[in-house]
DNA sequence: GTGGTCTAGACCACA
DNA sequence: GTGGTCTAGACCACA
């Protein structure tokens, strides 16, 4: 399975799908000029409708990320690097913030940090 | 104004008003045994209609956060702190996973909460 | 106490008052000619506004069964005690109708009926 | 005509599309993994808004009794028999003790159930 | 004034 | 077609 949906989350599917595809392209998982799965493919593998992967590869498109090849697919075009660690930037500073203000403890947050990222 | 709605978030307005509920109390601003603003006086400060939050406030009662008086308002019952707290690691927990898969930097994502709790 | 009040069930309370002085009246507690209790005392014994009580007061009379008494307050006048009967008896065919479509069997009403009047 | 509401009974509307739902299981005219009608398809026959079914099937669905299907309907999960059961058994109860409480002959409850159930 | 329910109608996401 | 959310506005019960 090349990723999964969290059908109850309110982020509508095609977002999800779009950010799934966002962040493989920035972490090198999809290069420029490869083929991302075509609509059919995907759809059958999450288990979505057409349209619904179709609506995701169209915005990926219009953003210029990904590019339509006549009867072939999409072809990766390339994704800013920097936009995207900037707005994941951004919703931690959010979460930060919103912790402060519940008073958690900053080592609370820290510990986190140090269990995903190991305590070097 | 008590507080604010972000109208452009797939989050639905009813559980946006649900959530700042919430952490007012878990940050006791708002206090056991006190009254929150009326359905009718909150909708107008949000700019809201009556029905959204009403169905905000049906939803905390049934989860036992508040409790409605007839003809009187809903009143503070309390809140489960931990259960806010662990959430709001797991929302952590999960943004600072996905900084790692980006390959943010620990030292980034540091610099933010040093920026945010200060650097002591 | 005369008596109590369901504040979360959906007959209103107003309702619930004429419900309780019908019965009162039709199980004789409450005589003909004798003085019910004032507005203002059965409001403050069942923790209710005054305009409820005065509300299921106003239709008790409209409906015949009280007469209010010029500045002392409000006598029995009599109930059709069929009527009450009639309406009790129908509430059980009801409930016994949705028991046998729910396929309860026969035995365990009857068994809810020698529980409470004795197995005579 | 799937089921009718009573538009001049003191519960609401919403409450008794939940009951009649409820029932329906319980007695198997709606069977697990079953579709029920949709929203807008039974508030068309009921003669009721769309938002008010919505209602009680998005409480249905709290109460884990049936579940959304994205784009599809709804389906049944269950419903515990045992419940259903005891809950109408509680309302008899209540019946039997008010009609007691009026003096109502054991024999004028008995002579109910033998209507319905037949006197075998 | 307060909460509670309901309607008519709109617009979105998904199949 | 399906569900989900929201608005504007109405009317009721209760204080």
């Amino acid at each position: 399975m090349w990723f999964s949906i969290d059908f109850h989350s309110h982020v509508p599917v095609y977002e999800q799908i779009k950010n799934k595809i966002k962040e493989k392209i920035a972490k090198k998982e999809l290069k420029e000029n490869e083929f991302i799965p075509s609509i059919r493919v995907l759809a059958k593998e999450i288990g979505v409708n057409l349209n619904t992967v179709a609506r995701a590869y169209r915005e990926l498109e219009q953003e210029g990320i990904i590019q339509s090849v006549r009867g072939s697919g999409y072809i990766v075009i390339g994704i800013d690097k920097n936009k995207i660690y900037g707005e994941k930037i951004e919703e931690l500073r959010n979460i930060v913030k919103s912790a402060k203000n519940l008073k958690i403890k900053k080592e609370e947050l820290l510990k986190v940090i140090d269990e995903i990222y190991g305590g070097e």
